[in-house]
DNA sequence: CACTAAAACGGAGGCGCCTCCGTTTATTAC
DNA sequence: GTAATAAACGGAGGCGCCTCCGTTTTAGTG
């Protein structure tokens, strides 16, 4: 069932076809958004839509009329949120040596992840629900991520024996891991093995 | 998390430790379990508990210390109906050739999955989240199918070349089928067109 | 500006969830 | 039978969900 939301557009305008909201209407949905993420932050997916309009000093009839559904508002928020972490990649690359940066953006991924650990139940239902929503940050994760690991390839600064999808299989481990209370610390240092193990017989050996 | 229910031991009192109830007690968790069923067929697996409750003739707070969640008491109606469903291959057995009675069976199998049809997705989510409840059921259907397929093996009414797991396998289509509205006649053919292949070469041949 | 239609707002109200606790009832002991 | 007590009852109350609709605001138009 629903799926329209497709909330690619987002900062700005766009192609596809969406009539510009009023001014008052787009400061109020911008606003809403800003809010559920600290909400859901802090209450977890569950967090009540009327502290969200309340929060933002809207009435709970705007939060309905821009999300009918709680799951569209998730969906929206959680789209953003993997946006960020997607761009955030562009902006490591070019700060900092590719592979210093490919272990920084896996790093963020945990980071990321971590927030998301306490939801965990609730956001795969709406993830298992919603698939079109589950490819599509697969498929902007996947890419963020590829775009780092050729990079360092290309330049030597990892072994080229390795390409972004055995990367990623290797953080899945991270996903799917136990929530035990070291799973943060477990978690960073996986990355940091994983990148001793890409740095090690690179082109350009330390 | 929640897993506790084992309710297993429900119409009699029974092996393991469970002190007897109240006779009001009893009388109310019965009352409440008998209208939980209509209620949920009626109005799918998010009806009221209040209504419940009201036509139980019982306060909404004596539903809830006899079941404390809703997937509680859903756990409950819904292994009451397949223990009702596996009893019917026991009788079904004593009242028809053996052949008959699997494909009866098979047939009220239909039935049967086509009430939960509606509920599909929300039913989905209880299974996925207490996968005791999802492998005990799974285990008590294949035992009742089992039985009678062995005695229509063994009395020769179907091919002896074919066990339980093979049936079920193809009663699996039934159950992931999509929901269309030919969904119960197709399954109505499919059950019988199954039964034709068991028949075809069998002992007895017709 | 002034006016107007369309768009957006917001909160009251109805319903369901769930907890808490004062009241009632079944059982056990005498 | 009666008394004592543990068990069970039930509904008021607080909160969240969501809809509906009268009121307000915005963006055009003259």
């Amino acid at each position: 069932m629903a799926s329209e939301p497709s909330a690619i557009a987002e900062q700005k305008a766009e192609a596809v076809e969406a009539k510009p909201l009023r001014a008052d209407a787009r400061r109020n949905r911008d606003r809403l958004v800003e809010v559920a993420v600290s909400v859901f932050a802090e209450r977890g997916i569950d967090g009540s839509l009327e502290e969200i309009a309340r929060r933002a000093g809207v009435g709970i009839g705007t939060l309905y009329r821009h999300f009918p559904t709680r799951e569209h508002l998730v969906e929206v928020v959680y789209r953003r949120e993997v946006e960020a972490l997607c761009a955030a990649a562009g902006e490591l690359a070019q700060k900092h040596p590719s592979d210093v940066a490919l272990e920084q953006w896996m790093q963020r991924f945990v980071d990321y992840i971590a927030t998301k650990r306490g939801l965990a139940t609730s956001l795969r239902i709406v993830l298992t629900t919603n698939s079109t929503l589950f490819s599509d940050t697969f498929g902007r994760v996947s890419q963020a991520l590829r775009r780092l690991v050729e990079a360092a390839v290309a330049d030597g600064t990892i072994r080229g024996d390795v390409d972004a999808s055995d990367v990623l299989h290797a953080l899945g481990g991270i996903y799917s891991a136990p929530d035990t209370p070291e799973w943060r610390d477990r978690s960073r240092r996986l990355v940091k093995l994983l990148m001793d193990g890409l740095r090690f017989g690179a082109a350009k050996a330390k």
